[in-house]
This record gives C-alpha cells, sequence and structure tokens, in this order.
DNA sequence: ACAAAAGTGTTGGAGATACACCCATGA
DNA sequence: TCATGGGTGTATCTCCAACACTTTTGT
C-alpha cells in the first residue's frame, strides 16, 4: 500500500497598524524562470514529530516567534487535494514523491505584528503579509479553502483573550473594537462595546495615553496578567 | 523517511430509550486467551479514500447505517499514542507494522438507536453500547482522550438540530429535554424549555401520543421538513 | 478655528428566569 | 385511589440596543 504523506498548513494571522487583518503567505517559486504562487507556511510532519510541535516548528522558522496562539482547527484529506495541474511543478522541484497523497492538518496562528521580525524565515523563499481581501484566489493546493475553514473558525471562536494575541502589548479601545467589528464582520455600538469589555474585567487602563496622533489622544490598556 | 500511517476513529453516540447516552465500542481480542480490551471502532485510511468517505464506510460496516450525522472534530497525533505496552499484543495480531506511528482523524457520528441493527456489524469482533459514565479509563490506545474531546466537542456544538440525529423520529418532549440536559450538564426548567424550543419552530406535535405508559400520556413530537 | 477621534449615561424593550398546580393514565 | 410524569401562564429581573454631545489634541 502506498504511503499517505502527513503535513501541516499554516494560517497565520496579524493585525497590523492599519488595522487590517493580514495572513502569513509563502512566495513558491514554481520554475527556473522566476514564476511564483503563494501558498500557506507548511511542511511535512518530521516521522517523531508531534503536531502541535511540527506547527510550533514551521512557526518558529518562519517568524523567529515562541509561544504564539497555535490551534489546530481541521484537518483536509480530499485525495485530489494536490492534484491539480497548477502545482504539479512545484512538486516535482521539491517533493521526492510528488504523486504521493498529502493529508494536512491544518492549524491557525495568531502573532503580534510588533513582535514579528521581518525577513527572520528560514525558508529559502519569501514571507509576505496579505490583508485578507486581497488574498489570491489561486493559491497552491487547497490552500484558499484551508484559509477560508482557519477564519470561519477563528470567527466563532472569538472571544475576549483571543485578541489579547494579536493586539500589541499596549492598545487602545478602539483598536480592540476594530479587530471584533472584523472579526465578527460587523459594527460595534462604542458605548455598549466599552461598557462590555471592561465589564468582563480582562483588560486595565494604564497611566500611558497614544501620541502624536492629531485628535484627542486614547489611553492605552492592556491585558490583565 | 519511515512512513506515518493515517487512521480515523469514530465515537458513535446513541441515546437508548432508557434515556442514557451511550458510545459504541469494539471489544477487541487481545491474544489467542480470550482477553479483551474495548476501543471505539476505527481503521486505517484507504489509499484515495477520502476522510469523510473513510468514517462513513467504517460506520457502514458497523451500523449498515448510512447518512448519519457525521464530523469530523480533532486529529491526534502524538508520536506516542500507540506505543503503550498495553496496546502491543493487539497491534502485533492485526497490523503489518505494528511499530510504525498512526495518526488519526477523529469523527463524531450520532445514531438514532431505532434504526440501529443490532449484529449488523461486518467488524469481526462484537459491538457494545456503553453508558457513557461507565465506558472504562482503559481503552485501547488513546481512545480516552479521543472520547473525551469528541464528547465535549458534541456539548459545545449542540443546537437543536442536532438533536433530530439521535432521537426518535417520534419523540417526547420530555426526551428532547433529557438530552439536553444529559450534553449539558444541567437540569432545564421544563416550562420554559417548551416555550423556547416551540419558539424556534424545528419541531411539530404530531397527532400520536405515547402507549402503554403509567401516567398522563405525551404527545409526540417530530422535526419538521 | 477646525477636523478628527476619544470618551461618557440613560432609557425602553426583549428575553430569560423563577415558580405551582391540575390532568390523564395504569396499576 | 394513588403514583407518575404531562402539561400549562404570569410576574420579575437582567441584559442588550439605541442613541448625541463634549473633550482634547494637531494642524
Amino acid at each position: 500500500m502506498s504511503p499517505i504523506n502527513l503535513s501541516i498548513d499554516c494560517v497565520v494571522l496579524g493585525f497590523d497598524e492599519d488595522q487590517k487583518l493580514k495572513v502569513l503567505l509563502i512566495k513558491k517559486f514554481i520554475n527556473e524562470k522566476n514564476d511564483y504562487q503563494f501558498a500557506l507556511p507548511g511542511d511535512l510532519v518530521g516521522i517523531s514529530e508531534d503536531l502541535f510541535g511540527g506547527a510550533a516548528r514551521i512557526l518558529k522558522s518562519l517568524t523567529s516567534l515562541d509561544n504564539l496562539f497555535l490551534k489546530q482547527f481541521q484537518t483536509f484529506g480530499n485525495p485530489e487535494r494536490t492534484k491539480q495541474k497548477k502545482d504539479q511543478s512545484w512538486l516535482k522541484m521539491y517533493r521526492k514523491k510528488p504523486k504521493e497523497r498529502v493529508v494536512t492538518v491544518g492549524y491557525i496562528a495568531l502573532v503580534k505584528m510588533e513582535d514579528y521580525i521581518p525577513h527572520a524565515s528560514s525558508f529559502s523563499v519569501d514571507a509576505e503579509w496579505v490583508e485578507l481581501s486581497k488574498v489570491s484566489s489561486e493559491l497552491a493546493f487547497d490552500h484558499n479553502i484551508i484559509l477560508d475553514n482557519g477564519i470561519a473558525y477563528l470567527r466563532d471562536q472569538l472571544k475576549p483573550q483571543l485578541a489579547a494575541n494579536l493586539l500589541p502589548s499596549k492598545f487602545t479601545l478602539s483598536q480592540l473594537q476594530n479587530l471584533y467589528e472584523i472579526l465578527l464582520d460587523q459594527k460595534l455600538d462604542k458605548r455598549n462595546f466599552r461598557k462590555n469589555i471592561l465589564k468582563i474585567d480582562v483588560i486595565r487602563k494604564t497611566e500611558e495615553k497614544q501620541k502624536g496622533v492629531s485628535h484627542k489622544p486614547a489611553h492605552l490598556y492592556t491585558y490583565k496578567k
């Protein structure tokens, strides 16, 4: 029986200073002519490597960050998922056995952009933050599906604690509200939002305020503990 | 690189006439002396078999039922998950390569006990419905963990539609409430429960009533559509 | 002085919760 | 006639949604 290969693919999300939700994509060169396609970062699972450990390894090699929010959300096992024509060129260049089936475990990772070190990637290719709405619909393999499922998973897991993993360590209430609005895909009432988030008692007002903004500077908050 | 094997394990739940939530376990004989252990039904994934299709195949061979509620909930990939001593005997008897790593995809299935045909199993072993609270803490491999995670998944996915997959096609409101109470692990107020479930308009009262009970017979309801 | 986002309370309505008694049947 | 679960309505409370103006800064 021909074996099934197992890989991990990561949906890595960041929330930028410009208040946009972005995903980290890998630019894969698929031939000698510098043609490329985008893909989610991923790799085959090591033979004695834990799945979570594998995801952490991929993340670390990509961002040099440890201890990210990192959660398995779904496994993708369509036997045809790596069989499309568009994907054969890359497979032939980089995989010993390009025709073998690959099942992949999807992980979602949240990173604070302030901690992210550009070009820390040890991938032999470029990593790039792409705004969600601008992601190509022609990612490698079934990565568009994986991405969509990852985002959907995040949306319905959204809890106040989750946002802590995307925001800088000090943030304004408007930034937090913004993030919520993007993830929930709906406008929220400012006064109600503030009432609610303060009531559940997970964030604390600091002494500091925003600087250099041409309007009333906002107080900065942090997550408790 | 030594390959990673991929399997599927199913947490199959039924809601009995005696109002207990039960899981379908396989009795595995682990040596020639008729010693056995219990395990979740599962199998290796066929080389060109879809994951969902594989789960459906296992379910069908076990219950002869099609079109069950069937949902992937988590993948378990601890490299040590099949390495415990208690599991070696069975592996040696039934697997060609008992030492190879196995990663397994967990599916949860809900079956209507009225549709279930006892002894339909084509497994060469016995299948047995076991009340959840009475399940051995020494299932094969990491199956206790898989079971617990499956139940937890179900609890927080609980929606009215879900219950339809566990109840007989005609049921009383008390049965429905009972099921909710078990899944949510809390008592619910009878009047409020009825108000709510009727308001969301997913069930319909039929003409029929319970028979042969030594108290006021309850109306039977069905799910709409 | 103007533009731009920060910050702040109150009210009405909907939905959730709490609660107790009579009814129909079989034994 | 008794035991058992079936079936029903109301009052209260809590939570959520709606809503507009003043403040502070940079330009």
